[in-house]
DNA sequence: GAATATTAGTTGTTTTTGTAACTAACAACG
DNA sequence: CGTTGTTAGTTACAAAAACAACTAATATTC
């Protein structure tokens, strides 16, 4: 019944990114949900707007290549955990401006710390080239 | 407000990884979703039966990394669909070994063309060096 | 400037996943 | 043997994600 004419499982470079993404993705997920009782997708809007400056939920949405509702939600999420602030712009009250409070900005400098070690721990084993080509090829595979 | 100090949200290699696992894995899906009405661990268990042979439940959780729920529901699932069927064993009935009808080994046959094909064509934009690190870089992230 | 289309964002409903508790079969130990 | 423990697998319930429909505000077009 087994095909050896097949190749093998390992082979198929969507499951060993499916395999590696979610390895290092629960590995990391202390860090936002014990201390904060941060799901991802609110770690990833805390990100962005920590790193990149206050902007609307439809900037992080085209940005970070999240869904408008799971955005939402997050951000609603961080609204009442009183890590943002919404601010509707007067002349297109459409949209709000989203802007980190006090306690968001401090989660974020903590969470970006965690990260970048977190980050470096994953890498400790992969020499500098081998680094920039995995970076590399996943950017292009991402269609970034 | 923002960080320059922070590194990038791209150099964060979990969500890379999370992005370009997102993006290959929605760019195949519909190979076994349109045509087989079959969900990504479906899919997963077809692959392993297909291309390992006979195991049971158990087996397939251990070599593909997923949990009995998910694989259980597989099993059902693929078993309404006439692509595998239950052998009980007599000395040990707690578990059954799984087999692929034929119409489950000629799902199995096309899909793993298609999936071939795929990973070429991801594949094709880089050099075999390049390929080697990235699927060394990806198989100890998963730490397989 | 009324009718229509677009855009930002939310809410509601359905799928899918994750967690935990459960059943049934076997193993081991006294 | 019978009590306890372990293993394979299922089921029930809770959390999260996906999808569709909706509201409100602004743009556009005639």
């Amino acid at each position: 019944m087994d095909n050896s004419d097949a190749f093998d499982l390992t082979d198929f470079t969507p499951y060993l990114l499916n395999l590696a993404a979610e390895t290092s993705s629960l590995d990391f997920q202390p860090n936002y949900k014990d201390t904060y009782g941060m799901l991802r997708t609110e770690w990833r809007v805390l990100f962005h707007l920590g790193r990149y400056g206050t902007m609307t939920a439809k900037d992080i949405c085209d940005r970070a290549r999240v869904h408008k509702t799971k955005v939402s939600r997050a951000v609603a999420a961080l609204e009442v955990k009183r890590f943002l602030k919404r601010a509707e712009m007067t002349h297109d009250r459409r949209h709000a401006m989203l802007r980190l409070t006090t306690a968001g900005v401090a989660a974020f400098r903590d969470l970006n710390v965690a990260a970048r070690e977190f980050d470096a721990s994953l890498m400790a084993g992969f020499s500098k080239s081998e680094q920039d080509v995995l970076r590399r090829c996943l950017a292009k595979i991402a269609k970034l």
